[in-house]
DNA sequence: CTAGAGCTTGACGTCGATGTCAGAGTCAAG
DNA sequence: CTTGACTCTGACATCGACGTCAAGCTCTAG
């Protein structure tokens, strides 16, 4: 399929795909002409990077996932796999932090919206907003 | 206090600082000299402004927040209470997709990390990556 | 009094994933 | 053949929360 068609069944832009390739993300085959044609694997493919790079990824991590080596600039030598899982790993580790900062957010915005709920909220005293933070709650 | 004992407190700079109150997040007092003082209720504000842009929330609806009130440039003559909470509601509703998101990316890499393990996957053959993604695992 | 740490304003730099525009070639339908 | 939709390769623009640097003022310990 051509790049529009990809950019449809993905919900990426053209831009965005040929920004993929820019980053060594995908390798689409060329028609003679120059089109880009791209396969039903690239489908799934563009999801997942979709996803990793919604998770705050970047380009370059995804890249190294994808081709299991170092990136152009570096040295080492022999396969980085090693430190390849450790730095995803540690994404790991980061996304997880963020999903509890985004709850602790969110229980944040309901509160506000709990006081302000009641009546109307310029005129009445409010509480202090940020007054008390609190744990996300676990059940 | 002054403004490097309040960034110390919240893990802000004092760059970050300045710029809040540039945004309306902060009132600080000056002291004749021009220097800042801030209060002990700011170290709250600053935790609960940073929670929430780490949240993905932006300084203007933060600031809109805060004073309860219209942004300078727009000429709605009243209370915008009812739009500022159905704004905040929907800020809600993002962040709750997001921690979603996040989750799916978490599993996503997880698998990746699984099929990684067992041995060295330079040389080994590797399944696709990305081939199927799973849902958030709930308990 | 003096040095050095801390503060001031102002302005420009950053970073990364795109948007957008320009100029030109390609493809399918009528 | 023609038209209009699609694609190509650059290259510059964007956006937001800061980082960073400059030039100068302020505070405080000794």
């Amino acid at each position: 399929m051509r790049i529009g068609e990809l950019a449809q069944r993905t919900g990426a832009s053209p831009r965005a795909l040929r920004y993929y390739e820019q980053q060594g993300l995908l390798r689409p085959a060329r028609r003679p002409s120059g089109y880009r044609e791209y396969g039903e694997a690239d489908v799934r493919t563009v999801h997942g990077i979709r996803t990793l790079l919604a998770a705050g990824l970047s380009s370059a991590v995804i890249g190294e996932m994808l081709s299991g080596l170092p990136l152009p600039g570096e040295r080492r030598p022999g396969p980085t796999c090693p430190e390849l899982l450790a730095g995803l790993a540690r994404e790991r580790a980061r996304i997880s932090g963020e999903i509890h900062e985004l709850t602790m957010a969110r229980g944040l915005l309901d509160d506000i919206l709990a006081a302000a709920a009641p009546g109307e909220a310029i005129t009445a005293p409010r509480p202090e907003p940020f007054s008390a933070r609190r744990a996300p709650r676990r059940r």
